[in-house]
DNA sequence: TATTGTTATACTCTATAACTATA
DNA sequence: TATAGTTATAGAGTATAACAATA
């Protein structure tokens, strides 16, 4: 469409810093997200499997409680990744209604290219500012972070 | 949970800016549409109805370009917001393939109150930051928009 | 009884594609 | 033929709730 007669966004909706918060959020994410699906992931899987490859013990019911998800949701992320051959599930010794999450060795292959393109992603977005810029951004966010004691992982 | 053995996010994601960004967005908007929720709106209705009451001409093909969504999608919306009653179609007379948009008086009455409810939103949870903090993060913010040519309106 | 995890079900949202009416 | 809009269909994602196994 010609730019010029594009519809612009209400005046109200510009005002606020939200709009620009999700405006960026959506573009940085939604390209991430394409390109993950590239490489059959959503992006709630590949979260889940940066937790398990993180090292300390890792269950379902734990991961629910850090991505903000329930239980039953995270059991269906779970059983895509372990479809795809990534993950694995061990019942715990300690307590057998436990399940222990961790990679295969597939899983444990696949991460480092998946980091790869999250790195590159984020470095297209924000490699337009400086590190100054950057700093800045990160420290304002972190800041809202805080005080509104913002947790779960975003996922979607 | 004990925020002492919460798990943690994996120490890659916190490296990247979107995943601060992502975080931010997520609550901010989160709760306003939990907000809008209780009026009975999606966000998607309610910058539907923000465009159509900005005042220009404004037709279901106008609204998916804006908004970044398919027009079979919009359509789904606009009937939403009329089965409502905030909303009206009506054929244009130089073209009648074209529907223009309008809101009822009933639409006029409610978008007071819903703009108010999104101020608020964007208060409570920018209100933490100065003056300062908050121009800073809004150049910043506009800056990587700009750059990126980021144009479609977020609605989810 | 409480908790972990899974499964069954339903709902929301959106895209794709077929279709109608008009240009 | 092309365009505006709607409708039909399907898929992804997630929540709620019922369920099974274990504590």
């Amino acid at each position: 469409m010609d730019p010029a007669t594009a519809i612009q966004p209400a005046p109200v909706l510009e005002t606020h810093l939200g709009y620009w918060v999700r405006l960026v959020s959506n573009h940085v994410s939604g390209a991430f997200a394409r390109e993950l699906q590239e490489q059959g992931l959503s992006v709630a899987e590949w979260v889940a499997l940066n937790q398990i490859g993180k090292g300390a013990t890792v269950t379902p019911a734990g991961l629910a409680d850090a991505m903000g998800m329930t239980r039953g949701a995270i059991s269906k992320v779970l059983d895509k990744l372990q479809s795809k051959g990534l993950i694995s599930r061990a019942t715990s010794q300690e307590d057998n209604r436990v399940q222990l999450l961790a990679l295969t060795r597939q899983g444990k292959r696949a991460l480092p290219e998946l980091t790869t393109i999250a790195d590159g992603n984020d470095e297209y977005f924000f490699g337009a500012l400086d590190a100054n810029e950057r700093a800045t951004l990160r420290a304002l966010l972190k800041k809202l972070a805080n005080i509104h004691q913002m947790h779960n992982i975003p996922v979607d």
